[in-house]
DNA sequence: CACCAGGCAAGTA
DNA sequence: TACTTGCATGGT
């Protein structure tokens, strides 16, 4: 039998791989204090919007909703889900997703009085398991709204993440979300400024070095 | 032109 | 539990 566990080995390395991943990417990028959003209702928005979407398109939809003065609790909860899915075209998937972010105001409505301040009050945990039961809000879109529109210790697990640290054999890709955001849990220091710091940096990374093929030679992680 | 983008729900085996 | 498919616009 032996006294070291290859699983304790394993974990000194994916320690010393996700300390290192992190200061690497800072250096190279800078503090990239995410999300890209002026308020908390416009990140979950986006959050939602987000859903298997290039970011750009994204802009597209939340630049149609300033413009058609829909950026509130209010506004949005009248609109009819029709008119409100023209308004987010842009974004793809847009019925689905207006009927997504007629769920959210719902829920919000009913629970919260209309109150993203009072949502967040809400015990994290409880909340967490709140979001997952509205419709269109899985485990990475509820992560994103706890971490970046909460400011709760969420760590967010996207695909970037996991084809970066699948490449970088860290970790298999098809790992489950909770294994993924284990790793991280186990590795880093409890600050929300870190997690969203960290996620921000993968996500960059991800689209500059890590689309699908091939792999960049120019990734700041290759040397790891 | 083909392929993909910061997922999720619903259905199948 | 672990796949598969539909959803849809816009960039490369």
């Amino acid at each position: 039998m032996q006294r070291f566990s290859s699983r304790s080995i394993d974990d000194l390395a994916s320690h010393s791989w996700i300390v290192r991943a992190y200061d690497l990417l800072e250096s190279c990028f800078g503090d990239l204090h995410w999300w890209p959003g002026e308020s908390p209702l416009e990140i979950v928005i986006g959050a939602i919007l987000t859903q298997n979407t290039a970011w750009i398109n994204v802009e597209k939809a939340i630049g149609n909703l300033k413009g058609a003065g829909l950026l509130s609790i209010e506004a949005l909860y009248h609109i009819t889900e029709e008119n409100l899915s023209l308004v987010i075209k842009p974004a793809g998937f847009y019925r689905q997703k207006a009927k997504r972010l007629k769920a959210f105001i719902d829920f919000l409505v009913l629970n919260y009085g209309g109150n993203l301040s009072s949502m967040f009050e809400e015990d994290e945990g409880t909340l967490r398991e709140k979001l997952l039961c509205v419709y269109g809000i899985g485990k990475e879109t509820a992560d994103s709204i706890l971490l970046y529109a909460g400011g709760k210790l969420f760590f967010v697990i996207d695909a970037y993440t996991r084809r970066i640290l699948g490449r970088h054999g860290v970790m298999q890709e098809r790992a489950s979300y909770e294994e993924y955001q284990k790793l991280f849990k186990t590795h880093l220091p409890k600050e929300v400024r870190i997690y969203n710091q960290y996620h921000a940096l993968l996500v960059e990374t991800g689209k500059r070095y890590c689309r699908r093929e091939p792999l960049c030679a120019n990734c700041p992680l290759k040397d790891i």
